[in-house]
DNA sequence: GAACGCGGCGACCACAATGAACTCAATCTC
DNA sequence: GAGATTGAGTTCATTGTGGTCGCCGCGTTC
């Protein structure tokens, strides 16, 4: 929801007056992050995420009226789905132990420099794109998401190195074949280096796409067979 | 590895009473894993977190009164600080990140076997033990904390000369029998030489994921062989 | 048209598994 | 009980594949 083109709308939430400028001023010197209110208290912040719908709350946790943990499933019962990152001075496990099971997106210590908030916001972000487009199709997927590792191809969301035209040519040949295939026979099936050819077959495999079997019983190093899955 | 404390309390929802009482079996097969109870509607888990304060909720997500994720906040806004692994037939992407953005532990499809869940549980269990002696200095704690909530590939620091597929292949082979195999049995019932097999069981053995035991009476050097150990 | 970036390639090195040869600790034979 | 027997544990050179490094051609930019 909220497809702001691009744009990550964001809600600044802290008691302190000042602070929650300075934040303000970190967070739009970030592509694509806007700011687009603040707020000082937790009822504040929960009529704010009503009102104006951001995708990112930048929650403290102190604040006077309430817990800034207890926020958190106020919003969710209220339906909202935004993500939430905590900038805070509280060091206490409890408090760390709760945001990560509330979902939090990440936890940030306070005092921080812009140095600090400027490289986990760009990881929210491409993190965030490689969500939305994200499709599931076995277990693997899952995992990826849970982990926030690598997506899926979806595109154009190939690692450097690599290029959407053999990434096809692969692809093509191991779905081509019953059965598996090696690097080697995937190299001269494609007619491609036996090296790129590896490197593709074990993208997939990365990403999911591809299974890998060990076979084994001819001496030397075992050889690794891949197969595509649907 | 880790037994810091005792048991950990499981509660399990699921609508399909069979299926519910095969996770239950399934669970209680896992040290240190308890289940404490069952319910079959998101009411029913609601009333029974309340009244049996579990450690862990099983939650199926396609439940016939409420969505499983919405069941979440209402724990939460009930003050319950249980954790949550998602074990559904749920493949959209909205449910998946939606789970993640609540901050489950887990996301499991079904169908699942016993080899599936068990790793998982496991896992969650020595993750749990390590936050519960967590202490927080700085910011480096605080990212580990975020980090490993679903980093470990559950067995990724092998030692040179050995490969995850066949660690996994020989683990698979151990657990698959009842009672204990030998090296030659592993290696007839793996495919892989019996030199090969015995390193990787006597490497489970040093990391305390086997058991070990002499059996004598056949003329011949004593036998080692090799069970499974949770 | 020179400089740069990018993707594919050949060559080289490292590595995991193998099987033969060897060692070892039990039982068997006398 | 000493020595032969036996089958499993242990070592090691071999081997063919996995994986990496740097070069090269090609397109792009200034």
């Amino acid at each position: 929801m909220t497809e702001s083109a691009g744009t990550i709308d964001v809600l600044v939430v802290d008691d302190d007056f000042m602070v929650a400028r300075v934040h303000r001023t970190f967070v739009e010197r970030v592509e694509p992050f806007r700011v687009v209110g603040t707020a000082h208290t937790g009822e504040q912040a929960i009529e704010a995420v009503d009102a104006l719908r951001p995708d990112l709350v930048l929650l403290d946790l102190y604040l006077p009226d309430l817990f800034g943990l207890d926020v958190i499933p106020r919003l969710r019962t209220a339906g909202h789905d935004c993500d939430v990152m905590v900038i805070t001075a509280a060091r206490e496990a409890d408090a760390v132990r709760g945001a990560v099971r509330q979902g939090v997106v990440d936890y940030l210590l306070k005092p921080f420099d812009y140095e600090d908030l400027q490289p986990r916001l760009e990881r929210y972000a491409t993190q965030r794109g490689r969500l939305l487009t994200t499709v599931v199709r076995g277990q693997a997927d899952v995992d990826r998401v849970l982990a926030g590792a690598f997506a899926p191809p979806a595109g154009s969301g190939l690692p450097k190195g690599m290029s959407v035209e053999t990434a096809r040519l692969v692809e093509r040949a191991l779905r081509g074949t019953d059965g598996t295939l090696s690097a080697a026979e995937a190299a001269t099936a494609t007619g491609i280096s036996r090296v790129s050819a590896r490197r593709y077959l074990e993208y997939f495999h990365a990403t999911g796409n591809a299974e890998v079997s060990l076979r084994y019983g001819t001496t030397g190093r075992p050889e690794r067979r891949y197969s595509w899955r649907s």
